[in-house]
RNA sequence: GCGGGUGUAGCUCAGUGGCUAGAGCAUCACGUUGCCAACGUGAAUGUCGAGGGUUCGAAUCCCUUCACCCGCUCCA
């Protein structure tokens, strides 16, 4: 299977177009045609359904430490600008980058140090990536630069300490990490990951705000309310579906990469001491989710991230990935990322912007001492009634997004088999095996064919099914080419009206993987699929 | 952001300076047909990715630009 047939058959079919085609698309955005919307809908209601409304709240469910409640949230795009400062989104998505004119790389501004060094009557500014190895890079490179072998290691004349490349301003005499010449580091220029744009008719920086990078940031600082306003006790989880935007700076793989994407994201919120027990739990849960909707198993894989990966208040990450058919053998993309994030989020909007590197999590400070970022202020933190202990809820966050789970679901239906044709001779058929519960039509009603009184009774069901499921109807050309047509949209029934329909009220209804038909009444249409899509 | 490749009908592609830009598949109509990409007849379909230039003449050569693919880079 190749990437190619499937965003031809995307486009083909109407699952997925660039967005603005006809004026040559903008890159990383993506539109969903009628069956994509219906799919990516499908997708959502599923999540929706099974995480929020369908959860059952009274029972202790497999592999959870006890009962817990959901309730769901949806939130703006642009929020407080200082919401972004102190989730820390801010700080890390303004990149200040250099890029070597000579070797093509990129480096970020802050993370070159360097040195001044004298050799052979000139001096010049050598630099290195920041790391345990930089002072031997810095030699190898001087080294290198003059010359020199070495042997003649004693004669470079080092000046002053290893500094960081921020403390210069003129790049004329640095030698950049990987050249081989001066001055090859081009102004560091700013990179800005998070879209920008302004809130009131002023356009200045006062009025500077930003379209979210992720959606959690609105589940956080709505904590306080949705406690108060549905008087749950913990453990509680807040779920929202909606859009974020990075600005990426290579949108690549179809909407793998998007730099307007829709995310599925679950806040659970409990007491610190069960914390491990539900980062567990939904670990598991979720990657049961894909597996129940049609995700096989070799394709699907759990990665734990390894100790060292791990902010320090987190005692797990683990990434739901897919094996997408762009990626190469044994590699897979990530659809999901489940963290335990301990208190950092609700205390960042307490206090102001922790230090995530430091041990003790505390509150990064500036060189004057104060906050770096100040926090709101407000008490975030959970008082349980029972027990009268007040704390800070550790959280959970299990974070999917919609669109990569839409594209894992197309990626993952897309086959092609042989079958025989009325002659009997093996034709290739694409068929789109997507789960019957996020199909995009659920059922295709025909007419065998155009005449006979059979297009009358055909439209009578179709109206009927329309009632309860998306469904469609055509009556155009052979049988055989409407049903090979329905395989590659992925409906997973088809219903034909035909001369036996007309004596005893009976159709037949065919399995898009089986191909086998049953004959059924009419009236038992309705319950037949929907006990079909059920299972 | 860098390097390489690609861009012609809905899809897959042919067309290397010269007539009104083609093929297969798909689409639509009529007829035939009775269950898995049928057949016959007919029809419609293009700013040759976009903009500019060279030329008597450009899909074709040159420049710019946009998008997609691959490799770097990036990916909280």
């Amino acid at each position: 299977m190749n990437m190619d047939s499937i965003v031809s058959l995307c486009k083909r079919r109407g699952f997925l177009f660039q967005s603005s085609e006809i004026y040559g698309g903008l890159q990383g955005f993506w539109d969903y045609g009628p069956l994509g919307v219906e799919l990516k809908r499908n997708v959502k209601e599923a999540w929706w359904s099974d995480m929020v409304n369908g959860h059952d709240d009274m029972s202790t469910l497999s592999g959870a430490p006890s009962p817990y409640s959901m309730e769901g949230l949806d939130c703006t795009i642009i929020m407080h600008p200082q919401v972004w400062k102190c989730s820390g989104h801010y700080d890390l998505f303004h990149d200040h980058m250099v890029d070597c004119r000579e070797t093509k790389k990129r480096y970020r501004y802050d993370q070159i140090n360097g040195r001044w060094v004298e050799a052979k009557g000139r001096k010049i500014f050598v630099t290195a990536p920041a790391g345990d190895e930089e002072q031997e890079h810095l030699t190898k490179q001087t080294l290198k630069f003059f010359k020199l072998r070495n042997k003649h290691i004693d004669d470079l004349k080092w000046d002053g300490p290893v500094v960081c490349l921020t403390n210069l301003e003129n790049f004329d005499e640095v030698l950049g990490p990987d050249a081989k010449s001066l001055g090859s580091l081009t102004e560091p220029r700013e990179f800005n990951l998070m879209f920008k744009t302004f809130v009131g008719a002023l356009s200045g920086e006062e009025g500077a705000a930003f379209l979210r990078p992720e959606t959690a940031q609105g589940i956080f600082v709505n904590f306080k309310n949705v406690l108060d306003s549905t008087r749950h006790r913990l453990p509680l989880g807040i779920a929202q579906i909606g859009k974020s935007f990075r600005n990426e700076i290579t949108p690549r793989n179809f909407t793998f990469r998007s730099r307007e994407f829709e995310q599925m994201e679950i806040e659970f919120f409990c007491h610190p001491d069960q914390s491990q027990e539900w980062y567990r739990y939904w670990r598991d849960r979720r990657l049961k989710w894909y597996h129940d909707l049609g995700i096989s198993g070799d394709n699907l894989i759990m990665r734990e991230h390894h100790q060292d990966e791990l902010a320090h208040y987190s005692i797990g990450t683990a990434d739901i990935e897919y094996a997408f058919p762009f990626m190469s053998e044994g590699e897979y993309g990530e659809l999901e990322g489940v963290s335990h994030r301990g208190d950092f989020d609700l205390r960042s909007h307490m206090e102001g912007k922790l230090d995530e590197k430091s041990t003790d999590l505390a509150l990064q400070l500036n060189a004057d001492g104060k906050p770096k970022w100040k926090g709101s202020g407000k008490d975030l933190s959970y008082r349980d009634d029972l027990t009268n202990e007040k704390y800070v809820p550790h959280v959970i966050e299990p974070s999917a997004g919609a669109d990569r789970a839409t594209l894992a679901f197309l990626c993952e239906a897309y086959t092609e088999d042989q079958q025989p044709d009325e002659k009997g001779k093996m034709q290739t058929r694409t068929v789109m095996k997507l789960h019957p519960r996020i199909a995009p039509i659920k059922a295709a009603i025909f007419p065998l064919v155009k005449k006979d009184g059979m297009p009358e009774v055909a439209k009578e069901v179709y109206l009927d099914l329309k009632k309860h499921f998306k469904v469609f109807y055509d009556e155009k050309g052979a049988v055989g080419r409407r049903y090979r047509r329905q395989d590659e949209a992925g409906t997973p029934y088809c219903i034909t009206v035909d001369g036996q329909t007309l004596e005893d009220q009976t159709v037949t209804i065919r399995d898009r993987d089986s191909l086998e038909q049953t004959r059924i009444k009419i009236d038992e249409c309705e319950s037949v699929i929907r006990d079909r899509i059920r299972q």
